[in-house]
DNA sequence: GTTTACTTTCGTTTACTTTCGTTTTGCAAT
DNA sequence: ATTGCAAAACGAAAGTAAACGAAAGTAAAC
């Protein structure tokens, strides 16, 4: 028999050893743990059985796999993940537009979030947001952060309300990089939250430049709460192909489409 | 039997030297420990228990691991801990103040950071703090946070500048409890940092009761940037004993001194 | 209906907690 | 100085809990 002290691994590590195999490979087999840790069946069942119940992975009959509920804040939801490669197309184009200097807001979503990690090595640059996710991110870079205060959202962890559009309203920004739920030409931008709207749009009415990163999902889709109008725009990096009738139309309302 | 002059370390000694070992090999067991300070086990687990309690591992059964916490600033520093069993008592007895329905604000500071774990069951409470490893604490219970926006410090993860000024001042408070670096009959509350102290400052500003915490160490230091005169205080918790000139000389400034 | 995976129960081993007594140290009164 | 007292550090011992796996029975997959 093996116990802690003889074997060379404790019961906590083994747990998180399995949560970082899940994190790499999303799934993974009972008889694979039992061979991997050199134990039994028995107590593999068990640590999965406590993680599970922490929510941290989900059983299966024969394993487990990941469960996409643990880290809600940074990580992306399973709807999100299928688009992952087009916003990482998307992020990195954005990305060359963030010149040494530069001050930028990165408005609180999914597609922003990844463009803070792709910007983390840049220099001299002043990053203003109101996503508790995005700041972390950057803070131990060489970026100087600028958070908006508010009301701190559970869910996602943004600052939003009018506390958040009073500090806006002081601060001017070069280049705004925005997401969106739905983009549609008759209503425009969509959210699904009405404050975190109106919290954007303020962003909006600070900045110069203002960049929508929408990947070919959020086309033709509509929310609840409009954010703003599509000419308000001045750039969408997407990797929707566009046909030649819809270029022009954005090109009417002054809006440079990149695709990628 | 050894003691602490027959033997050649000292307790806080084989404390730090435990989370050195931590800090390169991330992970230690109770066995390896007992040998290397050739001691019992009962000591080498009260060390284990009490730097969990300090948040600077984490006890497994069989050892510790390393704690990996998000959030940095979360973790009390070495100089810190020395005075944990104070700052506990002071803010067990600060949570008593705070009653259901109140608006609080939240300083940011290592003994405040205890506070907020102090009072995470309480229901129907806002808090207003300008620390993100405060606001990250509470946001996962049913308080309401609002956070100050403003420049992110990097090393306490601390919102400061004119920007949390401005949220501030839009902002009204019962009750204000605060941090220091030194209190000081003459110069009063001081601390480090000038553009702290005058984030400080307006907290003061906006708030109906101003409680100071502050352990023992604090009284008689005086830092760089004052922060407010003595008299601008309400009440003040500590664990110094006052002597009765002190005593009254606080009661003169309408301060009142809770001693715990 | 067979195979494989799973759950439950139980016993063993190791680790842990608690209680209590001893030694040392710090502090204060004389 | 010295004496007396309280607190801290440590460990021995006794009791408690956790980790693990074997075995037997149950459920799921195909």
């Amino acid at each position: 028999m093996k116990y802690v002290s003889e074997n060379n691994i404790f019961q906590e590590e083994r747990r998180e050893e399995i949560l970082k195999i899940l994190d790499k490979k999303n799934r993974i087999s009972t008889n694979d743990l039992i061979e991997k840790f050199n134990t039994t069946a028995v107590t593999i069942r068990k640590d999965l059985a406590v993680l599970e119940k922490s929510g941290a992975l989900k059983r299966t009959h024969g394993g487990a796999i990941k469960n996409n509920q643990l880290f809600r804040g940074l990580a992306l939801t399973e709807k999100e993940k299928i688009f992952l490669d087009e916003k990482l197309r998307i992020v990195k184009e954005a990305a060359k537009l963030i010149k040494e200097g530069d001050t930028i807001i990165l408005d609180s979503g999914s597609t922003t979030n990844l463009l803070a990690k792709e910007i983390l090595n840049k220099k001299n640059i002043t990053v203003i947001t109101n996503a508790l996710n995005i700041a972390v991110e950057l803070i131990n870079s060489n970026i100087e952060v600028i958070l908006t205060g508010g009301n701190l959202f559970k869910d996602t962890l943004t600052l939003i309300g009018p506390l958040a559009e009073t500090v806006l309203k002081r601060l001017s920004s070069g280049k705004l990089f925005l997401g969106t739920d739905g983009i549609d030409f008759e209503h425009g931008l969509t959210t699904p939250n009405i404050n975190e709207a109106s919290t954007t749009q303020t962003m909006i009415n600070v900045s110069g430049e203002i960049i929508l990163l929408a990947d070919e999902s959020k086309f033709g889709r509509r929310s609840l709460a409009v954010i703003s109008k599509i000419e308000k725009l001045d750039k969408i990096i997407t990797t929707k192909k566009m046909t030649d009738t819809e270029l022009s139309m954005y090109e009417k309302l002054g809006v440079k489409i990149t695709t990628v």
